[in-house]
DNA sequence: GCGCGCTATGTTTGCGCTAACATCGAGGCC
DNA sequence: GGCCTCGATGTTAGCGCAAACATAGCGCGC
C-alpha cells in the first residue's frame, strides 16, 4: 500500500494469520520475521509473500514481553535548545539505530530537582533498557532518585565518574588550549565568560582557564557570569569594553562570546584589534561571525557514539570500559584573535 | 534504593510477587497500579507498600500487548540540527509527555529516499501508535512508502494538506510580513536569499516574496540560493554586496542573514544604513548580530503542541480537526532595517 | 428474616510472540 | 533393510498484564 491516509483496521495482523495464508506453523513465520537459519528457501518465500500481501507488522510489545528486553534506549535532558545537547542526541539516535535500539525521549518538564524526579518516574513506566542522562549530575544526586532495577546508566557533562560511567568533551583540555593560545599571542591575562554556576562543564571550563593562568605566571581577573546565551554574554561584554587592560576574552561558549562581539562592537573596540576572542563549541554559525570566531572544537557525535557503545556494553553485560571517556577538542583558529594592540 | 549503580537482577519484580507480599490477588495490585477505582484503602496502602518494598515496576511491553496500545510516539526526521527541528521535538516531547505518551526519535540516516524507506521500514517494528513526519513530503511520496496499518500520521512544514493532517507555520503570511515591512520603509524592491530547492518552506517564503513584490508593482530581483547555512548565506551576500542597487535583502532563515550580514560588512556595505535586511526564525542569537536582527518570529512550541493534539486525536478516532493547521508568525523588529539611503 | 443489589476482591483468559522440545521424513551407513 | 542422524517444521507453554466474568460478604427494605 502507498502512503495514505490509513484507517484503524480494528484487529492488527499476526503471526498466526500470516501463517494460514502461507500455509504453515506460527513459529516458522517468526523464524522468518527474526531471521533464524533452517528454514528452507521456497518456504521462507512464501512466508514472505504472505507478510507482504497482509501486511504484517510484528508486535514488539509482544516481542518485548516475550524477550524481556526493549531495545530501547531512554535518553534524560533539560532541553533539545542548545547544540550540544542537540547534536549529542541526534548522534545517540543515530548510533542506537545502527545497533537496533530505538530513542525514547524523556524532557525534564523544568530544570528542577521536582522536575528532574518526574522524568525518573516516568522513566520507571517506561519500556527501556537502559538510560543516557545528559544534565547535570548533582541535579541527579540532590533528586535522591530511584533508579528503575535493570536499567541501566550512561552519564554525559558530569563529574559522576565513580559512580556511573561518564562520557564527556575533555572540557579542560579545551579550555586550556583556547587560553595558552591567547597566552601565545602574547595577551599579558585573559578575561573569562563562564557559564551558569549549576554547570559543570562551566565550572571546568573555569577551573582551567585559572589553572592554566596561574601556570604560566599571570594575574587571574574576576570572572563574569554568563547563562550560555548570547544575550547574557552581551551584558558581560559591556563589562570587559569599560575594562581598558581587557586584551583577550575566553568565552565559555560561542554564543555568549557572539554576545562579547556584539557588546566590543558597540562600544567601538575592535575585534581582533583591540581586543581577542575565543569561545566554545565550534557551532556552525560561528565561523559567519564578525569577525569569524577562534574557538575550541567539540566532537558531538563522538560523544554520543560512545555513549551508546558504553551503555550497550553494559546492557549486555560486557565488562566496562574505562569509568570516564573523555573526547578530545581541538582549537579552531580563525579571524578573532590576534596579538594584543602594541601601545 | 538510592541512585547508584544497578546490576541485572536476574528476573524483574511483576504483579504476582507484589500481590503475594500483600496478600492480595494480582488483578487488585493492576486495579491499584492502573489507578482503578472500587479498591478500599486499607488495601490499596498495603498494595502500595509491597510495590515500595520490592521495587516494582509495571512492564510496560505487557501493558502494551495486553492493551493493544503503546502511548508511544514516533517522530522521523532528517536532522536535530536546525533550530525549527529541535524546537519543534522539544516541544512535542513536552506536550506527548503531558498526555501521558512517549515519544520514540526515528532519525533518517541518510537525506535520500533510501534513507527514508529505512526509517520507515524501521517503523514498522516500532511500538509507536502514531508518527509525525518532519520532512519534506515529496521525498514521502517518491519514495512510495508503506505506512504501517493502524499508524496515524501528522506531517509538518509540507503541503499534504489534502492526505494527511498537516501543521505548519505560516510562512506565506511571515514572508509577506518582512517583505511589506521592507516595502512601508520606502525601499523599492527587496533581494531574496532563499533556501535549498527541495524545501517546502524554502519555496513558500519564495512565492511569497515574489506575490507580495508583484502587487505592489515593484521588479522582482533574481532569487539567490542558500542551503540554510550561514557560510550559504555569506556566498549569497557577496554576489548582493556587488549589486549596488540592492539596499534590502529578505533572508528565508536567521543563520543565512547571519552569513549575508558578515558579507556586507566586509564590503563596507553598512547595514542598515546602506542595505536593510529582514531574517525568518527568530532564533535566539538573532538579537545578538549585529546589528541585531530583524526576523519573523515561529512559534515552535505552538506547532509541537498543534502536531500532538492532530495525532492524539487521529489515535482515539476523534472528529478530524482542520486538514491544515497554520501557526501564525509576527514581525520582530531590531536593528537591521532602516529606510534605504537618500542618495 | 429473606432476598436483592451493590461493593470489594478473586479467577480465568488470552493478547502475540519465541524458546524449548517434539515430530517427521529423507538419506547414509552398516 | 533397519537404524541412526540430521535438518525442516510443528506443538506447547508462558512472558506480565488487565478485561471480563465470578464470587463473596454486607446492608437494606419489606
Amino acid at each position: 500500500m502507498t502512503a495514505g491516509r490509513t484507517r484503524r483496521t480494528g484487529r492488527a495482523v499476526s503471526m498466526a494469520d500470516v501463517a494460514r495464508l502461507a500455509g504453515v506453523s506460527a513459529q516458522t513465520v517468526s523464524r522468518v520475521s527474526t531471521g533464524h537459519p533452517g528454514v528452507v528457501e521456497s518456504t521462507r518465500r512464501q512466508v514472505l509473500a504472505a507478510m507482504q500481501e497482509l501486511g504484517y507488522r510484528p508486535n514488539s510489545a509482544a516481542r518485548a514481553l516475550k524477550l524481556g528486553e526493549f531495545r530501547t534506549i531512554g535518553v534524560i535532558l533539560f532541553t533539545l535548545a542548545t547544540t550540544g545537547n542537540s547534536r549529542t542526541v541526534e548522534a545517540i539516535a543515530g548510533y542506537a539505530a545502527k545497533e537496533g535500539y530505538a530513542i525514547t525521549l524523556i524532557p525534564v518538564a523544568v530544570p528542577t530537582q521536582d522536575g528532574v524526579l518526574g522524568a525518573f518516574t516516568r522513566l520507571g513506566e517506561l519500556a527501556v533498557d537502559g538510560v543516557i542522562v545528559i544534565m547535570e549530575v548533582h541535579l541527579l544526586d540532590a533528586a535522591n532518585l530511584t533508579l528503575p532495577p535493570g536499567v541501566q546508566v550512561v552519564v554525559v557533562d558530569s563529574d559522576a565518574g565513580d559512580r556511573y560511567p561518564v562520557v564527556d568533551t575533555d572540557q579542560a583540555d579545551g579550555a586550556r588550549q583556547a587560553v595558552q593560545h591567547l597566552l601565545d599571542l602574547g595577551h599579558e591575562t585573559v578575561w573569562h565568560v563562564t557559564g551558569p554556576a549549576e554547570s559543570f562543564a562551566a565550572e571546568r571550563r573555569t577551573q582551567a582557564w585559572r589553572r592554566t593562568l596561574l601556570e604560566a605566571g599571570r594575574p587571574v581577573p574576576p570572572v563574569h557570569r554568563g547563562d550560555w546565551s548570547a544575550d547574557s554574554g552581551y551584558r558581560a561584554g559591556l563589562a570587559l569594553a569599560a575594562e581598558p587592560r581587557c586584551t583577550a576574552v575566553f568565552a565559555a561558549n560561542d554564543q555568549m562570546a557572539l554576545g562579547v562581539l556584539r557588546a566590543l562592537h558597540e562600544h567601538g573596540r575592535a575585534v581582533p584589534g583591540d581586543v581577542s576572542i575565543v569561545g566554545f563549541d565550534d557551532i556552525p554559525d560561528s565561523s559567519s561571525y564578525l569577525p569569524p570566531l577562534t574557538t575550541v572544537h567539540q566532537d558531538f557525535a563522538e560523544v554520543g557514539r560512545r555513549c551508546v557503545q558504553g551503555l550497550l556494553r553494559q546492557i549486555r553485560d560486557e565488562p566496562d570500559g574505562p569509568g570516564t571517556v573523555l573526547v578530545p577538542t581541538r582549537l579552531v583558529r580563525r579571524a578573532s584573535t590576534a596579538p594584543p594592540p602594541s601601545n
